[in-house]
DNA sequence: CTATGGCACGGATT
DNA sequence: AATCCGTGCCATAG
């Protein structure tokens, strides 16, 4: 009898706590954000209040202390991350926000956000202020295939600004994550990619004068014609356009965003990062600042008014009113939590990623979440949650799923790519294998098959082809 | 005979 | 419990 009681009056809120972080845990900020407004309209127990703002950062301040970043720079040279939970409200109203007026709230609450907010979301750190305008001008003037339908001569004229600048922004915005968006042509859009990827890979020299100059032939399939006009044969024509189709694509638009392999990948959705990463300098050992974005400006919390109306509540009522009252501080207390272990979480995969923040993909560091959760002390399906579905920006602008930071293979596949864009003559797997296993890496030659094909490098004897003809 | 992709199995991960 | 991933074996192409 005791027994039963306990369990009921205990149980169901330890339950439902869990159950709900839980569930608040695997959402992303504008999931969370969607549902606190909902909460918000139907429980008049809640309450949000808005907050300080620092003066110098505009970031929101924690409920006491002073800023995080601003009070920081005593230390700039700290090891350790500076996390905190952020609203980061300046984000929203990098849109199209002219002369200073807000943007309405209704281009926020998609879950995705459309290409232009996703665009300039990332060059945003590197864009000038005064040349927001310009971005936000560009960007919403590119048609569905994230090409850009007007000029830059317009476009100058337009904000009466010389095109140098206008260039200068679509230069950043062309390299930014779906590579190539704004570009004026489709032609164009395949250059800048063609120019993105030999960063990291080798390139045939042949491709971009095929681009450049056999376009038109390059759209017919009329490989023959190409190859006369480039000086090589039909067949290495007709090897440079599949190589073209599978690495590059000419409407960015269309790409999904993470790999830009076949245009047919029909998702044009573009996810909202719910973490942002930033140095606080440009040096390199600069302290990471890590923010959690939070999806509402000010505090949540239960609304004091309300508690104390609940002792005059009508009879009728007071029932009503109490579930709406444990409900909200429920909401408050998991949205604490959830909060608490965000950062938590972040706090120890900055510091084992650092160098992958930094440096970029070949030092990623392979953790399991399951090892992260024991580091943590919490379950591995709580981490799962976390990182599930969420986005991460990194110091560099780029987005990426925040899965990223678990990924076992990424280091190595990096090392791959770098072995056969170094090679003089192509390898096979069981060479890259060797060679892999020299540098640490031991993988069954198989699996460089796999990570060859993920990297989107042809086998052996097809490179061959693609390298410079002498 | 060598290089590579397909299939499938087992163990790890989620 | 379901899924992902590395790997071995085998068929096939060159």
């Amino acid at each position: 009898m005791l027994l039963q009681s306990q369990s009921h009056s205990l149980r169901p809120l330890t339950t439902a706590h869990l159950a709900q972080t839980m569930t608040l845990l695997g959402l992303t900020a504008l999931e969370l954000r969607q549902k606190v407004e909902a909460e918000l309209a139907a429980n008049p127990a809640l309450e949000l209040v808005n907050e300080h703002r620092c003066p110098t950062c505009h970031r929101r301040l924690p409920p006491s202390g002073p800023c995080p970043i601003c009070s920081q720079p005593k230390h700039p040279e700290s090891e350790q991350p500076i996390v905190f939970v952020s609203s980061r409200e300046d984000f929203r109203t990098y849109g199209i926000r002219s002369s200073g007026d807000e943007l309405p709230d209704e281009e926020w609450t998609a879950a995705t956000e459309d290409l232009p907010t996703y665009v300039l979301r990332q060059i945003s750190p590197e864009l000038e202020v005064q040349d927001r305008q310009l971005a936000a001008h560009i960007l919403t003037s590119l048609d569905e295939d994230g090409l850009l339908s007007v000029t830059v001569l317009e476009i100058a004229r337009y904000h009466h600004v010389p095109i140098s600048r206008v260039e200068n922004v679509l230069h950043l915005i062309q390299r930014a994550d779906p590579v190539g968006v704004g570009s004026p042509s489709t032609q164009e859009a395949l250059l800048v990619q063609l120019s993105v990827l030999s960063e990291t890979r080798a390139v045939n020299p042949v491709t971009e004068r095929a681009i450049r100059e056999g376009m038109d032939l390059l759209s017919r399939h009329a490989y023959p014609e190409l190859g006369r006009l480039l000086g090589i044969s039909s067949v290495k024509a007709q090897k440079i356009a599949q190589f073209i189709g599978e690495n590059l694509n000419p409407f960015p638009g269309r790409a999904h965003w993470g790999d830009i392999r076949h245009g047919t990948a029909a998702k044009t959705s573009y996810q909202n990062p719910d973490v942002v990463i930033s140095k606080l300098r440009e040096s390199t050992n600069t302290a990471l600042v890590v923010e959690i974005l939070s999806p509402f400006a000010g505090t949540l919390r239960v609304n004091p008014l309300f508690r104390k109306a609940l002792s005059e509540a009508p009879k009728d009522k007071t029932e009503e009113w109490q579930s709406d009252l444990d409900q909200a501080s429920l909401l408050v207390k998991c949205i604490q939590q959830r909060n608490n272990t965000l950062v938590r979480l972040m706090q120890r995969m900055v510091v084992i990623q650092r160098d992958f923040i930094l440096n970029g993909d070949a030092h990623l560091y392979p953790v399991t979440r399951a090892r992260l959760a024991e580091e943590l002390d919490v379950h591995e399906s709580t981490v799962s949650r976390a990182v599930s579905g969420k986005a991460l920006q990194l110091p560099n602008g780029r987005i990426v799923p925040l899965s990223k930071l678990f990924d076992r293979s990424l280091h190595i596949r990096t090392a791959l790519r770098q072995i056969v864009a170094q090679e003089s003559k192509p390898l096979s797997d069981t060479q890259i294998s060797k060679l892999l296993d020299k540098q640490g890496y031991s993988v069954a030659r198989r699996t460089v098959a796999k990570y060859r094909a993920m990297e989107g490098i042809l086998p052996a004897r097809f490179r061959h082809q693609n390298l410079v003809h002498q």
